[in-house]
DNA sequence: ACGATATACCTCGCCTGTCAAGGTATCTCA
DNA sequence: TGAGATACCTTGACAGGCGAGGTATATCGT
């Protein structure tokens, strides 16, 4: 497990978004990169990544389409728009704020 | 404001431990340290933060009493707890390694 | 004398994101 | 034929953050 929810809470949008840049991808695909640049130890739970994919389309920080393979499950892929690029951005600087705010108050002062 | 709720959830509870560790304090004073540590680009809201004192206290990480004070308004003092000690470091790991891990997530392979 | 501001505490109820649990359908391989 | 992987989805419970509201005391300027 390792990673609790309410730590990586925030964070689901901009990982997904994050996956999204370099190419259209669909859900189950996403899952597993996570799995993969994580080694194993982290992963979305289904709920919560087609959750977000619903949050993202009504924001409109994503648009998806059926793929058309003709052979195994259907896929819904997702692509990021130039709106969802400028959020990513803004996320990732909000990550780097926060990650220093959170360093520097769980630091036992002497 | 620059941290959003969702981005300091689950960090709640190991800012306000981190700020016992050295020694007792109260809520306002805690929220004070935490305005300046950061500078005043954050603080916990009022709501959140006594939230987070009953659910520590319930959870044997804090114990509280009253201040004896003779003059001004009365203060509810807060001592960390070894088991709440404990579940700092502990907090602090799982933070050190949520951080990576993120760090990961959100950044764009080329 | 009086109002504003700071200190200091508290609760109620809404909102939002996570996730356990359940479901559907297709393909591959033993 | 049946297990496992791929691939999608929804419902409802739960928990934490926080807006809005409340109480009481002390200080400071006019």
């Amino acid at each position: 497990m390792s990673i609790t929810g309410d730590l990586i809470r925030g964070h689901t949008d901009t990982i997904i978004l994050a996956q999204l840049i370099k190419e259209d991808s669909y859900g189950y695909q996403i899952n597993k990169a996570i799995l993969d640049k994580t080694e194993g130890r982290y992963e979305l739970k289904e709920a919560t990544l087609y959750t977000a994919f619903r949050r993202l389309e009504s924001a409109g920080l994503i648009s998806s389409y059926w793929g058309d393979e003709n052979t195994g499950a259907r896929r819904r892929y997702y692509r990021i728009t130039p709106a969802g690029r400028n959020a990513f951005t803004q996320m990732k600087n909000e990550w780097e704020e926060a990650k220093l705010t959170i360093e520097k108050l769980v630091e036992v002062q002497e």
